[in-house]
DNA sequence: ATTGTTCTCCATCAAATGCTGGAAGCGATG
DNA sequence: CATCGCTTCCAGCATTTGATGGAGAACAAT
């Protein structure tokens, strides 16, 4: 039950925000009463914060996935892969992009300063991309463009109902072209000679 | 008056999103009486869609701007003069960004279907930047391209808070990194030779 | 001064929302 | 069966929040 609540918590946080979120939305989703869904998670900020906690576990797995596949690969190899994976991911999981997004950029009244820790997934993933030699200084242009590719994959993904709408093509039709472009635009970035 | 309070109505809408935001709040905001507040807009959505109305048109204007900037020029002149552009108007007044971000990504409770005209000016901007030769048809993967683009852009700006610290830099030296990733990134993209 | 218009605020309401107490269901154990 | 622990629900409380009515201030026109 904790489970059900958890997972649909995830789904109507990932749709309205935080604020926009009634815990009695969330109970009827999973069909139960508001009591039992705050005898099991507490208040609704516990709740929402459970949420962040289980989503960071979830990236940091599909982060380490990735990294164990692009091992020795060619650096348009290793994009090609990444960005494969992480859309097909997040379009299976879309709700998860729209919460990460939500918390990015939307404040929350009440103090907040709730941590997502992409910052650490930011570095390694530069690093496994090859964008960084030294563990130990990752140069702020490399975090940077990481930072944007990650933003465009999450934005494609999030903002399906308003983009795909202007293209004219269907949900299928509409991963592959999030696919093509993100290829398109990524790998002669980085694969360019450095000035 | 009625200006004093759309222009702090779009400020906390963009930083708190709908829900986020209670009409106490921007009445707060003016330093004024939420009855004042409702004499003069009515309902909270329509103050919420006469701000979306008002950025429509402001975000056309500046593009327009844009367009007649980059006549003439080459490619890379002309993606290089956008993105200082956009960037300067974003930084400038980043609620905006927040506030687009919010319409893209977050469901409003009750009904919803407000539309901001993102997509007329994508196929503007894709001509614009010589992505699309013909007017009445322009390719999926053009208006694709220029969707990513302007996401990235949007994404840095409202995201300063949340990505600053990772590259552990100062705001001036934020903005400079963000025009310089952006073009990074887009530049080579579109300037490559086509396949 | 009187009248009328526009604007602002105080007090307040009704509904929504976060949250809780207590009673009842239910399965396991004795 | 009786008891215990765990879970669920009904009913309700306190606060927040969207929204309004009416009284008064500011000000202009006559």
């Amino acid at each position: 039950m904790k489970g059900k609540i958890l997972a649909a918590a995830r789904k109507v946080f990932g749709e309205y925000g935080y604020h926009g979120t009634t815990t009695r939305m969330i109970a009827k989703d999973v069909g139960i009463d508001i009591s039992t869904l705050y005898y099991h998670w507490g208040e609704k900020r516990d709740l929402y914060e459970s949420v962040i906690m289980d989503l960071n576990e979830e990236i940091r797995q599909k982060l380490l996935e990735i990294e164990n596949n692009v091992k020795g690969k060619s650096l348009t190899a290793r994009l090609e892969i990444a960005i494969d994976v992480m859309c097909d991911y997040l379009f299976s999981n879309p709700e998860v992009s729209n919460f990460i997004l939500f918390l990015y950029f939307g404040k929350t009244r009440g103090d907040s300063s709730l941590n997502f820790r992409v910052s650490e997934y930011i570095s390694n993933i530069a690093i496994a991309m090859g964008l960084a030699l030294d563990k130990k200084y990752i140069p702020v242009k490399a975090k940077a463009s990481v930072i944007a590719v990650w933003n465009s994959v999450l934005n494609f993904i999030s903002g399906e109902d308003f983009f795909r709408p202007m293209l004219d093509i269907g949900h299928d039709e509409y991963i592959v072209v999030v696919k093509d472009t993100l290829k398109f635009i990524l790998i002669p970035a980085f694969t360019q000679k450095q000035s």
